[in-house]
Parts: structure tokens; sequence; C-alpha cells
DNA sequence: GTAAAAAGCGAACGATCGTGCTACTCCAAA
DNA sequence: TTTGGAGTAGCACGATCGTTCGCTTTTTAC
């Protein structure tokens, strides 16, 4: 009898309270975004969402699982605005360049309100210990980890010098991308994008192999191309 | 009379209120590193140097008073710590490593509690308009400026290629310690300094002219040599 | 159709937030 | 010695915080 209800509710298209629960995540991730995971506020989200507090709450139980909820969803966000757009490329160099940039336009679109999400809940819970920095941390270390797990497939597929210290690498894509994030949100100013471009792909030719090269020269040519840039380049030969 | 006792006021060592005024910004700056310059409660600092929530808030009149104030003697921390240092060492090259390397020292060393104050603090408030915000930015693009600065006066001593982009250079010096930073908070793991200042020595030998490699040879003697960054090192030449 | 279960609401709790008002304690100037 | 102003404390305010409880409404199961 239970299990067959079980099953019902699966079977529906949203188990009704799980509707809600998801379009109260959906305004949430954005407000905490913009106005930090504890600037979060229960009876701030209630309003905005026309519901009362106690009913919202219901749903979570405390704050810390309703911050816990909004990471996740967050997350959720992040895989399919980021993470999948590009793993439908090949794997490899392609891949590796497809999700920088993936990254890069998900801060520039303002994917989320307060821009990457996770780099502000990272920053804002680095010294408050408990599940939620754990969390944010976890999937942090995911993304880094997924760089530079891709950077050594290039390696494998002979793309990159197999010389190439890839954490090394990963740590200075991952921070040109994070500093992009944190100069256009601070200055409003969408000149980081291309700077942290120039920076990648400055980075990936310095561990080209002969395949890489050709990979990245039409990459470069279908970019408007920065006369300094030109020059430097000439000359480092 | 009124101009008299001015002068004296300013004669004293602290004008009375001043030092206890000081003593509050010290704590306060350390708990806003932390928790935020919102997480910063009057109340709590209250507590913490034990005197009254009333007695504490008469020094400023306003949380965004308060607020302004600590972001000030942030500014003055950085400066002792970090500026002046860097600025007593001889202008160009030399003096733009020893910026970058004691901003790194001052991250690792942990001068604010929660990390870098700035870093915190610029995206807590990018999407809070205000005198404060407006503060940060304008405190942190100055930080930027200067590097750039630095940058292009290396050029005019010829100790760094004259076709370098020093914007696009600054830019991507300031992301690696701003990426340390994050690392090392966020993770626990001091290999973030190690990546950051292999990742500056790279920039730089990138735009190196005969008299920067020098410099650097020197430099990069003194530091433990990484057998991935040699092998790399070799083969680009 | 009816009963049970799930979802949502309203009111209230104790705590804490920023802020204002009043009074007391100093200490320097007169 | 008196006086005045700066520094600090006590107390209370209205608002808002997370949380609890009891009630009503809606949905689901038989």
């Amino acid at each position: 009898m239970k299990a067959v209800s079980e099953i019902r509710k699966l079977q529906d298209k949203e188990a009704r309270g799980a509707k809600t629960r998801d379009e109260i995540l959906q305004v949430a991730v954005h407000v905490a975004s913009a106005e930090g995971l504890e600037g979060l506020t229960i009876g701030g989200l209630a309003d905005e969402l026309r519901m009362s507090k106690s009913g919202l709450f219901a749903h979570f139980g405390s704050k810390e699982e309703l911050q816990l909820a909004v990471v996740a969803k967050a997350r959720d966000i992040f895989v399919r605005e980021v993470v999948e757009p590009a793993f439908k490329t090949e794997r490899g160099l392609v891949r590796l360049l497809a999700m920088l940039d993936s990254w890069l336009d998900y801060v520039g679109r303002s994917v989320f309100r307060g821009g990457c999400f996770f780099m502000a809940s990272a920053i804002e819970f680095d010294s408050r210990p408990g599940k939620v920095r754990d969390l944010i941390a976890e999937l942090s270390h995911s993304w880094l980890d997924a760089i530079e797990n891709e950077a050594r497939y290039a390696q494998t597929l002979g793309q990159l010098d197999s010389r190439v210290d890839t954490p090394q690498l990963a740590f200075e894509l991952h921070a040109l991308g994070h500093a992009a994030n944190w100069y256009y949100n601070i200055f409003q100013d969408k000149r980081a994008f291309d700077q942290a471009r120039t920076g990648i792909l400055d980075r990936l030719r310095q561990g080209a192999t002969p395949s890489l090269l050709r990979l990245l020269g039409e990459k470069s040519a279908a970019r408007k191309t920065n006369t300094k840039r030109k020059t430097k380049r000439k000359e480092s030969k």
C-alpha cells in the first residue's frame, strides 16, 4: 500500500510540495548569490515568494538545511549552464577550452545575480566551519579537478606537452577565471573577460605541441585580434 | 579658546577617545575579515571589548560609518604590512616582485583572520551599492594600478619588454595572488603560494629582457627548484 | 465519500539587530 | 572650585531574526 503511493508520487510531474520547494530554491539561489548565504533570510524570501514564513520554513526545517539546499541547487544550475554544454564537445584540449569559455560566459551572462555563486560563498564561508562550508569546498575542488583532469587527458592525446605541470596549469587557468569574476563584479567592467581569455590562451600556448598550436590557431583567428598581443607573440619566437 | 583646546587635543598622545576608537577598530577589522562587514555586529563587538553597545556606538553614529572606519583601518594595515615593506626596495622590477611577494606573505601570515580583507569585502559588497562599496572598489583598484604602474616603470628601465601589455600583465599577476588567497583559505592548503609564485615568475619571464633575466636568475636560484618547472623551462627555449 | 496525510498559514516565542535618549563619570579650562 | 564637554553606561524602542505550535486547507488513498 505504502509502496504504491510512493510509486505514484515519483510518477507525478512534481510531488506537489517538491515543486514549490524548487520554486523557493530558484529564487533563493539568486538572493544568496547577491546577499550571501547568511544574508539570505527566511522572512525576506517568503515575502518575495508571497508565502508565509512558516510555510516556507517547513520545507527545510532549519536555516542550515535551507543553505545546503541552496548550494545543491546552485550546483545543479552550474552543471546545466557550464558543465553540460562543455561536455558535449570532444575530450581533450577542445573540451578544456570549452569549459573555461562557458565558465566565463556564465559569469558574463550573470547566471547568478551576484556573480559566480561558488566563489562568493566560498569566501563567505571559508572561516565558518560546518556542513555548508564542507559542501562548498568539495564542489569548488571538483571543478578545479575537472580542469586539471582535462588538461591531463589532453596530454595523453599529445595536444599538450607531457612535461607540463597540470596542477600548476589548472591553478593558473582557474585563477584567471576567478579574477575575471571578481574584476567584473566589483568594477562592472567587461574587459576582464578579454583579459582572462587572453591569459588562458597564452597559458595553453606555453605548453603547446604542434597539434595544439593548430587548434589554437583556429581559435584565435576567430577572435578579434589584439595588437599588443600580436606583437608580443611575434617577438617571443 | 576653542582653538587652544583643539591644539592641546592634538598634542595629547591620543585624544582620549581616539585611542579606544582605535582599539575598537583593531578588533573590528579582524572580526569583519572573518564574519564579513555585514556580519560584524555592534553588540558582539562590544561584548568582545567588554564595553557597552551604546558606548561603542557613540564613536561612529551608525553602522555604515563603522564599516567605513573598518575599511579605512584595514587599508592602513595593508599599507603598513604590504606596501611599505615593498616600497623600501628600489623601483622597477625588484619592487614589482617585492610587492607581489609581500602580498602573498601577508595572506600566508594571516594578517587578517579571514584572509585578504579587500578580496572578501569586495565580493561581499559588489552587489550592495553605497559608500562602503565605493571605498572598497577604489582601494582595490589602486592596488591593481600600483602593480601596473610598477610594471610600466620596469619597462622604462628596460627590465621588461616595452611591447608587453602592462594592464594585461597586472591583471594576470593580480589574478595569481587572488587565487592563492582563495585557495589557501577554502582548502587550508599552503601549496597555493608556491603555485602563485611559480606563475608570477613565469609571467615575468615571458616579457623578459636580458636585464630582467639576470634578476630573475638570482631570484629563482634562491628558491627551492621545482623539477617539473625546470624541465618545462628547458624545452621552452 | 470519507479519512488520512501533506502543505500552508497566522500568531507568537525569545534573541538580537541598529539606534535613540538620559544620566553619570571624568578631566581640563576658567 | 566650579563648569562644561567628551566618553561611557543603562535602558528601551521597534524591527527582524530563526524557530515552534496549532489550525485550516488541499491533495491523495481506499
